[in-house]
RNA sequence: GGGCGAAUAGCUCAGAUGGUUGGAGCGCCUGCCUUACAAGCAGGAGGCCGGGGGUUCGAGUCCCUCUUCGCCCA
């Protein structure tokens, strides 16, 4: 099957795909607009990477040269380091003597006896005493009789087999490192095939489990092989076959990047990271780089380089801008080869990695280069992504938004953490330990109540999945539902435009609601969504409902009036404001009450497009007064509890002392307490100074 | 091995800039049909704030160290 027709296969799959996130996203109740939807794979984004690529070549930001790949010989393709798992796997250390050319024979441990052919250099430890002694000396490789240097390093493990390792191309990481540092030959002997190959002599076309069988064998039979003890230890595999990964060398496209370090710390810098500690991960991040973007993947799907190389002298080819998007399996080059002239050329193969394109989000969003360009886009305002991916999708982002623009690619990180299942483990449908598949979790919660579970960490904090959570969000949603129900009852006659006098404790749930809206909205602004629920949850439930709602009754239920009117005017305002807090996280069980009750007197289309309540201050007199008189209620609620009254119980007489001024502030609350208390007088004396609000029922 | 984070009531978590007796919800106990909600309401019990040092008049909060856990990287 071409490239193309895969593409074409891959991009049905696609729209599938994208219609069951669309189904779930509208269900979840994601705010999104459709027609900025794209895929990777779609033509027009396709030209934007190539188009990226090309504008990097331009720049002399991109080189092609050998690197090791971590290649997976039963795939027979190569995987990224995110394709690969560690597993503890049983192995057998085996003991082999190397012999020195003077005479005399030193003790290799290894797993991987089947690369001695691939060795290239024995390292020891410098500080470790035993082998001080081969210090400029060689060694001789078993059965492949090739003299190798013995070479000191920090990186060798004095505790492990017997401190001296055998170096190959390539064992392991570390083989790698060594070889790029030391300059040691390069001996490959395991093939794409994932057999030996020609440099391995007699085990030529063995796999590397039959080479491993073979090479100690024959060293048993000569007398090379000391022993061998059964280990389990971390090996690399792929997560998808777990097979072990061998590394390969093969050509590879990179973007330079290791040259400007500096520059991209400053990007980081100027970049706002929400919650702040994530910048430090960036900031590690780069200053860490060992190694250049590695943009190619020997793959059959992705984004191809818009390339081919010439056949006579190898100068790769660049495609044209018109042609973008270009597939060079299926295209010929543009021109002959600028270096030779020669028409004959072989196409790129390869692909880009995926990062390579998903770092051009901000750029396909702005449709960078296209002739529907959308200016002033960039930077844009916000990203929000997961911990995990700050390494890549943020920090390649960065990396393209300078080399491209010379800017940041927003201004805004939101770092979110993760959903962990019961036993606190990050979910991923690899591992297979997904407890709460969300399709799934909708048929038993609503979408509120799982954003309501979502939001219930802080930023950048994991959520672990919880019915427990998701209850309390249900019990939220029933008592909203409950709540306005109620209100709207008493607010069928509610009139805006002749306003009442408020009565203390309207003016105290008022100045409570806006104290709300401020420290929700402070926390909106650091994206600390949990706090603005979390701030909306305890005003409405506590203050609103268990206290004011009760207070409000008597007034409610008293006939039209002054006194009524004055308690829908503060009800009405303390929540439609709690209200309007907490439409971002319950966005269907607020729209639904907004249009039933709110809308006749707001006008705004839906409460997602009213205003965000502005964060007044509040009247700190009406405040404190207010909390003080609460301290009444909770006398009288105390009393009956105490009694096993019901709270309906009417009783004679509260008596409240306090101090002049205090009692004073109070005192204009008097009408209300009786009501909700049910008392029949209140009896206000004044005390010392220096001591609060007292209560007590007198019977 | 390195980086980052976490450790607070039985459970899940809040606790700027150090400052009186450390909070919430769930669970538990005791009551209450109260003209929105019993999937509710009221009251109550429950905590050497992971261990050990240190700074300070004063530490859950700052510093050091150890332990355990999570994520990322090598």
């Amino acid at each position: 099957m071409p490239r193309s027709e895969f593409v074409k296969k891959c991009l049905e799959v696609t729209k599938q795909a994208e219609a069951g996130f669309r189904d779930l996203w509208t269900r979840l109740g994601f705010s999104c607009d459709w027609d900025e939807m794209y895929t990777t794979i779609d033509p027009w984004v396709r030209r934007i990477s190539q188009r990226s690529f090309l504008d990097l070549h331009r720049r002399g930001r991109v080189y092609r040269r050998e690197m090791p790949t971590l290649w997976c010989p039963e795939c027979v393709t190569a995987v990224a380091q995110a394709e690969t798992e560690d597993r503890d796997l049983p192995s057998t250390f085996h003991d082999i003597e190397f012999p020195l050319p003077g005479g005399g024979v030193i003790p290799i441990a290894t797993t991987r006896p089947e690369l001695l052919p691939a060795c290239v250099a024995v390292f020891r430890n410098p500080s470790d005493g035993r082998w001080m002694h081969l210090e400029g000396r060689t060694a001789r490789v078993p059965l492949f009789d090739r003299e190798v240097r013995i070479i000191a390093d920090g990186r060798v493990a004095s505790d492990k087999g017997s401190g001296l390792v055998m170096c190959c191309t390539f064992g392991d990481t570390t083989d790698i490192a060594w070889q790029e540092e030391y300059g040691l030959d390069l001996r490959i002997v395991l093939e794409k095939s994932g057999r030996m190959g020609p440099l391995a002599g007699f085990l030529e076309g063995m796999t590397a489990a039959e080479a491993r069988a073979e090479v100690v064998s024959r060293l048993g039979a000569s007398g090379l092989l000391r022993g061998g003890r059964p280990i389990t230890h971390a090996v690399n595999v792929h997560e998808r076959c777990g097979t072990p990964l061998e590394y390969l060398v093969y050509p590879q496209w990179f973007i330079r990047i290791l040259d400007m370090k500096a520059d991209l710390l400053e990007r980081g810098a100027q970049v706002r990271w929400h919650p702040p500690m994530f910048k430090v991960r960036f900031d590690h991040w780069v200053e860490n780089l060992k190694w250049d973007w590695c943009i190619s993947r020997q793959r059959y799907y992705g984004v191809p380089f818009p390339l081919w190389y010439c056949a006579a002298c190898g100068e790769p080819i660049l495609a044209g801008e018109d042609s973008l998007p270009v597939d060079p399996l299926e295209s010929p080059p543009p021109t002959p080869c600028g270096a030779c002239g020669s028409s004959e050329s072989v196409p790129e193969s390869d692909v880009m990695d995926t990062w390579a394109t998903s770092s051009l989000t901000p750029q396909i969003n702005a449709r960078w280069g296209e002739r529907d360009e959308r200016q002033g886009f960039l930077p844009m305002g916000l990203r929000p992504q997961a911990h995990d991916i700050i390494r890549t999708w943020a920090f390649y982002t960065i990396v393209k938004a300078h080399l491209h623009g010379g800017d940041i690619p927003w201004r805004d990180m939101m770092i979110s953490g993760h959903a962990l299942n019961p036993s606190r483990e990050k979910m991923s449908k690899s591992r297979g330990n997904v407890a709460g598949d969300p399709l799934a979790a909708l048929e038993r919660y609503s979408a509120d109540e799982l954003r309501y579970w979502a939001c219930s960490s802080r930023l950048g904090t994991d959520v672990v999945f919880s019915e427990e959570v998701l209850g309390l969000g249900r019990r939220l949603v029933t008592k909203l539902w409950n709540a306005v129900r109620f209100a709207a009852a008493h607010l069928e006659d509610y009139d805006p435009s002749t306003p009442a006098e408020p009565r203390p404790f309207d003016r105290w749930i008022v100045a409570r609601a806006a104290a709300v809206a401020r420290a929700a909205t402070a926390g909106m602004d650091e994206y600390e969504y949990s706090v603005c629920m979390r701030e909306a949850e305890t005003f409405f439930w506590s203050a609103l409902c268990d206290n004011y709602l009760e207070i409000a009754k008597a007034r409610l239920y008293s006939g039209p009036g002054p006194r009524r009117a004055a308690a829908q005017s503060a009800l009405y305002s303390a929540l439609y404001t709690v209200l309007r807090l907490f439409a971002p996280v319950l966005v269907h069980i607020t729209e639904e009450l907004y249009q039933e009750v709110f809308r006749r007197f707001e006008g705004h289309e839906s409460i997602h497009l009213a205003p965000w309540p502005s964060p007044q201050e509040p009247d700190a007199d009406a405040l404190s007064a207010g909390d003080a008189a609460l301290v009444v209620v909770e006398a009288a609620r105390r009393y009956k509890s105490e009694k096993g009254l019901s709270m309906a119980s009417t009783i004679s007489a509260i008596r409240v002392s306090g101090p002049a001024a205090l009692l004073g502030a109070v005192r204009p609350f008097g009408e209300d307490l009786a009501g909700v208390a049910r008392a029949g007088r209140i009896e206000w004396t004044e005390s010392g100074d220096g001591e609060g609000i007292r209560a007590e029922v007198s019977e």
